[in-house]
RNA sequence: GUCCCCAUCGUCUAGCCUGGACUAGGACACCGCCCUUUCACGGCGGCAACAUGGGUUCGAAUCCCGUUGGGGACGCCA
C-alpha cells in the first residue's frame, strides 16, 4: 500500500439530520477524493451515548446517498479498516489510552464534574482562561492505584507539554498556538468511553487518514490532535479546514434562517445536482466565470488550493438559480417522473387520473422510453405530462412551481390572479368576445395547435380587433392568470372540453 | 473574559502567495431596453466593493503592524 494514497473521511455524529455546513463538508471530502483516485471513507462518531440515535444514523445515510455522495469504506460497504463505528471499537481506544498512562503522557483525574464547574465559574469571574487547573497531576502512583481500585470514578487526561504546537493547514498555511492556553484535556470519560478528540486522532491513524478535510470550528481542536499524534508517535496527516457557513445576516446558519438540513431542501424540490453544485460554489471557486459545474465537472476541477478561508453566507436566491439550471437540463423523462411525483403528492393528480377525462391530446407524444416505467397511472399521464413540461419550457424552474403553475391542467380549482380577472376579464366587450372564441373551438375539425392558432387569428380578424385582444381574456379565463406558456399550446393541452367549457363558464 | 480565525459590490466570488497590464472581472438579486400574444428564458446596458489608520515601496486590493467589525473555540458534546 502506498503512502501517499489520498484516504479522506467524513465523519459525522449521529445526533441530527444532517446539515448544510456538514454537507459541504461531506461533499468537499469527496470531491478531493474522487478528484484524486483516493478513498472516500464514513466513519460515525457515536461516543456520546446520551445524544446519539438511530433516527440521525439513518436520516445522515440517506441525506448523502441522495446527494450522490458514496463513500468507499464505512456502514454497509465495509472495508479493511473497520468497524467504522466508534461505539465498536472501544479496544482500540483502550490500548491506546494505556500507552499514553505508561508513558505518563496522561494521567488519572478524580475531579468531580461540580468541582470543575466551581472552578470554571472562578475563573470566569476573575476574568481569567477557562481552564483545567492540572490538580491531579501530582497525584502520587499509590493514591491513584488505591482510587481506581476503589472504584472511584474518574476520567484520564492528556498531560499538554510546555511550549507551542505549530501545524500547516491547507487553507490557511501555517498555523501556531501556545501550549499553555491548552488545558490538559479529557480523553477518556469516566463510562470508559474516549472523548472526541481522542477518538478522532485513533481512527484518523488507524484508518490511514491522509488529509483531515472539515470544518473551521476544529481548528482549535487542531493542536490538541497534534499533540496526541506526537505523544503516541504517529505521523501527521495534512490538514484543510474549511469556513463555516453563515446565514444571511452573517451568524450561524439556524433555524431561523429557513431550511438548514438538506433532507428539508430535498423536500423543497431541489435536485440533488444543484444542490451539491451550489454547496461546492460556497467556499470554493475553479476561476472567475464559472458556476454551473455538473457532477462531473466539479470532480474535474476540485482543488482544495482553491478554497477560500472567508466564510461564505447562504444564499436561497443563488441557490434557486443554480438548481434552476440543473432542473431545465434534467433528462425529459426524468423530468416528467419528478413533477408527476410532485403533482401527486400536492393532489394535483389524483392517483387515479381519469382515462380520457381532459386529452384529446394525450397520445400526441409517446416517449421513447416511458413504457420502462411500471406504474399505470403514471404511464397514463406521462405523454401529455411532458407535452406539458416541454410547453412549459424555462418557466418551470423546480419542481416545487409545478404545483401551482401546472394545476390548471389538472383540475378546475386551480389557482386564481384577481389582478388578471380584473384587468382583462371585466369589460363588457368581453363575454362575447370568449363566447365566440368558444364557439370557434368548438366548430374546428382537427384540434390541433396549429389549427387553433389559425381560427382564433382569424375570428379576430373578422371581430376587427387585434389577436391579443382575444388572447389575453382567453389565457385568463383558462389558466387563471395572465401568465402561461403559449396560449394555443395551453388550449390544445387542455382539449376541446375543458377549453369551450372554461371559455363559456367565463362568458 | 481568554485564545484563534476571517475581512473585495447587499450576497457568492476572481484578483492577493509571485506588488505595476485593476479606470477591480464574473454571477445572484435589483433597474432599464430588446425579443414576444402574456410571463419566463435569452440578448444588451445600468446600479454597486478593495472596512479603517499607519507603514514598506517609484508604485499596494495585493506585503507588514495597529484599530474596528464579524465568526469560532474555550464540556466527562462532537
Amino acid at each position: 500500500m502506498s503512502g501517499s494514497a489520498v484516504r479522506v473521511r467524513f465523519a459525522p455524529s449521529p445526533t441530527g439530520s444532517l446539515h448544510i455546513g456538514s454537507a459541504r463538508t461531506a461533499l468537499f471530502n469527496w470531491l478531493y477524493a474522487r478528484k484524486t483516485g483516493g478513498t472516500m471513507v464514513l466513519r460515525i462518531e457515536d461516543t456520546d451515548a446520551e445524544r446519539s440515535t438511530a433516527e440521525s444514523y439513518e436520516a445522515i445515510i440517506e441525506a448523502l446517498q441522495w446527494l450522490g455522495l458514496d463513500w468507499d469504506e464505512g456502514p454497509i460497504k465495509g472495508g479493511a479498516y473497520g468497524p467504522y463505528v466508534q461505539s465498536a471499537r472501544s479496544v482500540l481506544y483502550h490500548n491506546e489510552v494505556e500507552r499514553l498512562l505508561a508513558s505518563g503522557q496522561a494521567y488519572h483525574c478524580f475531579c468531580t464534574p461540580d468541582e470543575l464547574e466551581e472552578v470554571r465559574k472562578e475563573a470566569l469571574a476573575a476574568g481569567k482562561p477557562i481552564k483545567y487547573d492540572g490538580r491531579c497531576r501530582l497525584l502520587p502512583a499509590e493514591e491513584v492505584a488505591a482510587r481506581v481500585s476503589k472504584k472511584i470514578p474518574h476520567v484520564v487526561r492528556f498531560r499538554v507539554p510546555p511550549g507551542s504546537t505549530r501545524f500547516r493547514d491547507i487553507v490557511r498555511g501555517e498555523l501556531e498556538f501556545a501550549n499553555e492556553e491548552l488545558d490538559d484535556f479529557v480523553i477518556r470519560k469516566s463510562d470508559d468511553r474516549p472523548t472526541y478528540n481522542f477518538a478522532v486522532v485513533v481512527d484518523d491513524v488507524k484508518m490511514k487518514i491522509s488529509h483531515v478535510i472539515r470544518g473551521d470550528d476544529h481548528l482549535p481542536n487542531t493542536p490538541k490532535q497534534v499533540l496526541m499524534y506526537r505523544a503516541m508517535g504517529y505521523a501527521l496527516p495534512k490538514f484543510a479546514h474549511l469556513s463555516m457557513i453563515l446565514g444571511s445576516d452573517r451568524t450561524r446558519l439556524s433555524k431561523r434562517h429557513g431550511a438548514t438540513s438538506i433532507q428539508e431542501y430535498r423536500r423543497l424540490g431541489y435536485t440533488p445536482d444543484g444542490l451539491v453544485n451550489y454547496l461546492a460554489m460556497l467556499g470554493w471557486s475553479a476561476d472567475d466565470k464559472t458556476e454551473f459545474f455538473t457532477r462531473s465537472a466539479l470532480i474535474e476541477k476540485f482543488s482544495l488550493k482553491r478554497v477560500t478561508k472567508n466564510p461564505a453566507a447562504f444564499d436561497v436566491e443563488k441557490l434557486d438559480h443554480i438548481n434552476s439550471m440543473h432542473f431545465v437540463r434534467l433528462p425529459p423523462l426524468e423530468k416528467v417522473s419528478l413533477v408527476y411525483d410532485r403533482l401527486v403528492s400536492e393532489h394535483i393528480v389524483p392517483p387515479d387520473f381519469g382515462v380520457d377525462e381532459w386529452s384529446e391530446c394525450r397520445a400526441v407524444q409517446e416517449p421513447a422510453d416511458a413504457g420502462k416505467l411500471s406504474d399505470e397511472s403514471f404511464r397514463a399521464e406521462a405523454p401529455r405530462l411532458g407535452v406539458i413540461i416541454n410547453v412549459m419550457g424555462q418557466r418551470l424552474r423546480n419542481v416545487a412551481e409545478a404545483a401551482t403553475r401546472l394545476a390548471y391542467f389538472y383540475k378546475d380549482d386551480y389557482p386564481r390572479n384577481r389582478d388578471a380577472y380584473v384587468k382583462h376579464l371585466s369589460g363588457p366587450e368581453v363575454p362575447d368576445r370568449l363566447d365566440a372564441v368558444a364557439e370557434a373551438l368548438a366548430t374546428i375539425e382537427t384540434f390541433k395547435r396549429t389549427e387553433i392558432e389559425s381560427a382564433v387569428r382569424a375570428l379576430a380578424g373578422r371581430l376587427g380587433v387585434s389577436a391579443g385582444d382575444l388572447i389575453h381574456p382567453c389565457r385568463v379565463a383558462l389558466t387563471g392568470d395572465e401568465v402561461s406558456p403559449d396560449l394555443f399550446a395551453v388550449i390544445h393541452l387542455l382539449g376541446r372540453r375543458k377549453s369551450v367549457e372554461r371559455l363559456r363558464k367565463a362568458a
